[in-house]
DNA sequence: TATGGTATGTCAACCGTTTAACATGTTTGA
DNA sequence: TCAAACATGTTAAACGGTTGACATACCATA
């Protein structure tokens, strides 16, 4: 592939001023970047990233770690994540744990050695971790790291507390609260505390089903929803921790044949897009990914550039209302 | 960060012995190498990736590049490819074009300046598009593409003609086709083909509703299969060209009080994750997305390695019965 | 004792680009 | 007419690692 060099050449140039073209470094005669461009263009000439990033010290490219890529909420999260890196002009480095252990501190190191500009790290996989001296930022999103130079969060509490809110309203008294918990500490475990506080408060029933730390995608909690429905049948509400249990929850619901919102209210969590493709469609909470996912971001160009980063920067919630309440 | 020359000075050695040992080249004692190990240790050290891609002229990363990451089958797709790629030591580069026009050439030259290993494309912004002199092998995944190395298909022809089958034998006799239609000439159009050859071969009359091309992962045709299902009663079949598709589909019918499977089948395509979350669970046509995958990288280290390639490398697919027929 | 394998060091070039220092012109304007 | 701004060139070092050539040992074995 033609380097600058050979684009000096065709450009009767030297390599200095070729480079000052592209980097808009000293002065340029509009003849002399015309001559450039043109010498780029017949040489099909693009600059080497690696010898740039080399040079420079940095790249631009953001790490991002995972812990899955097909649940729809992470699928949204990756996808808003990936469009604000673009429109930074950062690319984006993928990697997903899928619940492996030791897949996350690998994938650390794997940052490290690439030099990314910054990691952006969801994952859950080590219970406690500690990343010393990265050499650049580090972002947490919905998780507690205690080396994280910022965390980018939506107040779970109140996601909870509004879920029961819509639930009481709609006339709910008996209420099964379905969510998975997590082995570590996890920001989403709160969604269950303000949940659980909302309904104490307005002295609400509550029959809590908990599922094993999720592993991987294929987990499914339709068997333990089920019976659980089996075992509670005056439940008239759910909440669950996120649209993939309601969404098992409403198959629960159709093949027990209670109707779903007359006899049963569920309320799911993420507004992902599998809240839209059920039927009925999910009322869920729904979290500002795409500007959580801005944020992250901006705190990493923030602290590349000095600027001073909170270290938890936590967004509001708010309630859609579909079809299921 | 700690560079090897670092690390050569904390074990009392060389920078040439110290590369020997991290690419194992040459004679080296025991002894030296447990010095360079802990020595790497101590100093928290990593090869910085990038010095090495540039001095080896080549990366070990591989770039991809998308229409959509939340729509469930390239969710599916890219966690597929994540995978492939990291048990071969890749590094995934992730792009999504989100149909946004020109999207997809700045990613392919986004790639060039990384010199990415391999690059597969699975998008399909631009119509015709040649790509020469990438210095990179350039794989097309469900797409054609002049200009690739290699495609990696499912047999959709087939797929359409099993999904005709089974709606087939389960009875159906007036069968609507919902599909999407690509601007470009996409393998996936050939399921509507296999379906409605299957059909005209057995005699069954087919209706079909074509969807625009499908631009952002936003679009719903749910009100384009209310309405056509509302025009036409008579219809006891379904064949959608995704489970997106399939998913709405049972939206409209519980919409409109028809009983699935009893009065009217559905069947879908992708076998994604959605598929197992309505009610009832669709019955769809499974691509081996995870083979299809590996298929992908495995090309592109054979491409790389100077070996055989075939242009073309198609998977079967199968039927899978849920709940819809 | 000579040979060859083992083990390490030194040195230099190279990958492609950036950047600074410095030199050398040409224009332009006061 | 002289200084400042403009335009380009030359050269060299730097980024961090790889690789090959070559030198220098030590040690075992035939």
């Amino acid at each position: 592939m033609a380097t600058l060099k050979d684009v000096a050449k065709a450009a009767g140039l030297s390599v200095g001023t070729v480079s000052r073209v592209l980097n808009n470094r000293g002065y340029i005669s509009e003849e002399t970047r015309q001559g450039v461009y043109t010498a780029m263009e017949r040489l099909n000439y693009q600059p080497n990233e690696v010898a740039r990033s080399l040079s420079r010290q940095k790249t631009n490219t953001i790490g991002l770690i995972m812990p899955s890529i097909e649940h729809p909420y992470f699928a949204k999260l990756i996808s808003c994540l990936e469009r604000a890196a673009y429109e930074r002009e950062y690319k984006v480095l993928l990697f997903c744990a899928y619940g492996i252990d030791d897949q996350e501190k690998k994938f650390v190191e794997a940052c490290r050695s690439n030099r990314v500009a910054g990691l952006i790290i969801c994952s859950d996989t080590v219970r406690t971790q500690t990343f010393n001296n990265l050499g650049f930022p580090l972002v947490s999103y919905e998780r507690y790291l205690d080396s994280s130079d910022a965390c980018v969060l939506c107040d779970n509490h109140e996601g909870g507390r509004m879920a029961a809110q819509e639930l009481i309203a709609k006339g709910c008294r008996r209420i099964g609260c379905l969510s998975g918990t997590s082995r570590v500490g996890m920001p989403a475990d709160t969604r269950k505390e303000g949940f659980l506080e909302a309904c104490r408060q307005q002295e609400i029933e509550t029959i809590e089903l908990d599922f094993p730390p999720e592993r991987t995608i294929d987990t499914r909690y339709y068997p333990d929803i089920l019976e659980f429905m089996k075992k509670n049948e005056g439940i008239d509400g759910l909440f669950c921790g996120s649209d993939v249990i309601a969404a098992e929850a409403i198959q629960a619901a159709v093949e027990l044949g209670v109707s779903i919102p007359d006899r049963l209210k569920v309320i799911g969590y993420d507004d992902t897009l599998l809240s839209e493709l059920t039927m009925p469609k999910i009322t869920t909470i729904h979290q500002p990914v795409k500007e959580m996912a801005e944020m992250c971001i901006d705190l990493i160009d923030k602290k590349n550039n000095g600027d001073f980063v909170p270290a938890r920067t936590i967004f509001h919630v708010s309630l859609v209302n579909r079809g299921t309440t």
